[in-house]
DNA sequence: TATGCGATTGGGCAATTATCCAGTCGAAGG
DNA sequence: CCTTCGACTGGATAATTGCCCAATCGCATA
């Protein structure tokens, strides 16, 4: 496994690894093994800030991964009101965080502790993932695994308008860190007009993406608002003019780019004639996971709920206890 | 981070909950949201001291758990040679820590780590678990689950020679944690004479524990060494008469209470006559990981694996240096 | 070989965290 | 009602960690 890797690059490669590597350790010593740095400093044979600096690269490069492993009450007691209430199959939710203001924290550990888990099943598995923030944040917080029993569903487009890649990182990276077999979907997130969207769709490959998503076990999915900073709109994949119209017909948020009013009812006629993800998957036979955290996202995930469009549920407290109170 | 920390009062549950809950959300706060004391402190309208007292509370008392997710290529390597030199199925070597001599640190959280795995499976594993300092640490260290699914046996008495129920919480503890049907021992380690042994394994709640130890998927055993120090004597399940017979007789360690010599093979005729544990787990149907750090064990592992004891191991760098050296 | 550039290093110091300690609170008991 | 005891609190302070910066190193290029 730890053969000298052939070298991708004159200066890093090795260098790195080495680094990486030393990191790990010093990060094992600092965590696992209660040294001070200076101590560790000396076990490695560097000066003090050396050593300082490996425990930090190890805990930014996400070497260190770290978890609660306590019902937290407030929170379990809120989870557990949101699956009696609205009949959910899976919530999680995570403290409060009022200083922050960041959408991803907590949600998205949460989030890859439960894709690990899945993961770790051995019994293949038909994964599905959306796009967005939350889902990055998640992926990248996942640790390297080796699963070649479950296959990864992109569920939505991976393209920018311009055929740039920006977000491929996900479903790839997701695929590089876990060695699972990847299924992206090479294509806009709207297709430009119904006629491209059904050659789009008629390619083969695509075909065979799209049915393996009806197929998967579990999904998941961030919640898009449609306010004035609405991501597809902010991303560039529909235009301030068709934004305004959406909100016009009254549309509350996405999912995978599948628009939907404040009954978690599709609209017909707009955006979604052109959208190029497949249908989402069915909560009859696949668990689907929405990460949401932020009071923006509050009608979209109330909306999604109501229209039955996802079963399961990760957000933090705010959120539950708005959900709550919405009733 | 190291220190203190021993306020274990047995007071009142509802405040102790209280304050777990406290510190699992200031830990959370601390280590996944990264802020800083001061700011939890605010957050939880508390003093920064109180913050503090609260996330180290966390810490010590095992709600955070940490884990290097990288493979650390230098015990990497040595753990494929190890598997490929002894025939092992599975080895797990941890970074040493020359400046602690605790013979638990790290081989304790890489046996939890892989305990845990097995009991996130969903297929109904028997699980079998020795005992010993190692494993008590082992055992301090899972979080808790939910896994009815499983069995957990005691492969050795769990009795102390005054029937005081000392190690009872090794196997107590594991069961409690993860809700899993556990089959303790309720025996001494060494039975006082050969007929009182077949009197004790005549119970038949013993019998269905030694017949289900021996369909064990997987078995966690620590090895004690047999020299001044041994834990078998240290712990008064041997006199200090009946340990030098031991010596004399060419043993060099014990696992389960069960005695072997350099060779690994397990010598007839002393202790060996009176130990109450069932036999050993075959290597051929199950996994059998021994637990071992420390300069003291390598005579032991050493033999185990060359009889064919176990055929698994976590160890430290040291250890599998000297291992690879001894060949 | 000299030179420029980016990465790395360790000193110095500020920020943050850990611990000491004396005072307070509340429950238990006289 | 008073005393004792143990746990908890916040002020003060020590210990540890994080970061800036100038010096240095490694390396590619002129």
């Amino acid at each position: 496994m730890s053969k000298s890797s052939k070298n991708q690059s004159v200066s890093n490669g090795e260098d790195t690894n080495k680094r990486l590597d030393d990191a790990a350790r010093a990060g094992w010593l600092y965590y696992v093994a209660g040294k001070r740095q200076d101590e560790i400093a000396q076990i490695m044979g560097v000066s003090r800030q050396s050593a300082q600096r490996l425990v930090s690269l190890a805990m930014s490069s996400g070497i260190i991964k770290v978890r609660v492993d306590h019902p937290i009450a407030r929170c379990q007691q809120l989870g557990q009101q949101l699956r009696d209430e609205f009949g959910l199959k899976y919530v999680e939710i995570v403290p409060d965080d009022p200083l922050s203001n960041s959408t991803t924290t907590g949600v998205a550990n949460a989030a890859a502790n439960e894709l690990e888990n899945r993961l770790k099943r051995e019994d293949p598995q038909i994964i599905a993932i959306g796009t967005g923030q939350t889902l990055k944040a998640t992926i990248d917080l996942l640790p390297n695994m080796n699963c070649p029993q479950h296959k990864i569903i992109s569920l939505a487009g991976n393209l920018m308008p311009d055929g740039a890649a920006t977000f491929y990182s996900v479903i790839f990276a997701v695929a590089d860190k876990i060695k699972a077999l990847s299924y992206p979907m090479v294509l806009p997130v709207l297709a430009s007009s119904r006629e491209e969207r059904i050659l789009l769709h008629a390619q083969s490959t695509i075909q065979s993406t799209l049915k393996l998503a009806q197929q998967a076990n579990i999904a998941f999915v961030g919640i898009g608002d449609l306010g004035a900073e609405a991501p597809i709109y902010r991303d560039g994949f529909v235009s301030h003019k068709d934004l305004k119209i959406l909100q016009k017909a009254g549309a509350v948020a996405e999912i995978c780019g599948w628009v939907f009013d404040q009954s978690g009812i599709l609209i017909d006629g707009l955006t979604n004639d052109l959208v190029a993800s497949g249908p989402l998957p069915s909560p009859k036979s696949c668990l689907i996971i929405a990460l949401a955290k932020g009071k923006k996202k509050l009608p979209g995930v109330s909306a999604a709920i109501k229209g039955n469009l996802i079963n399961g549920l990760i957000t933090d407290e705010t959120m539950a206890i708005a959900l709550l109170k919405n009733i």
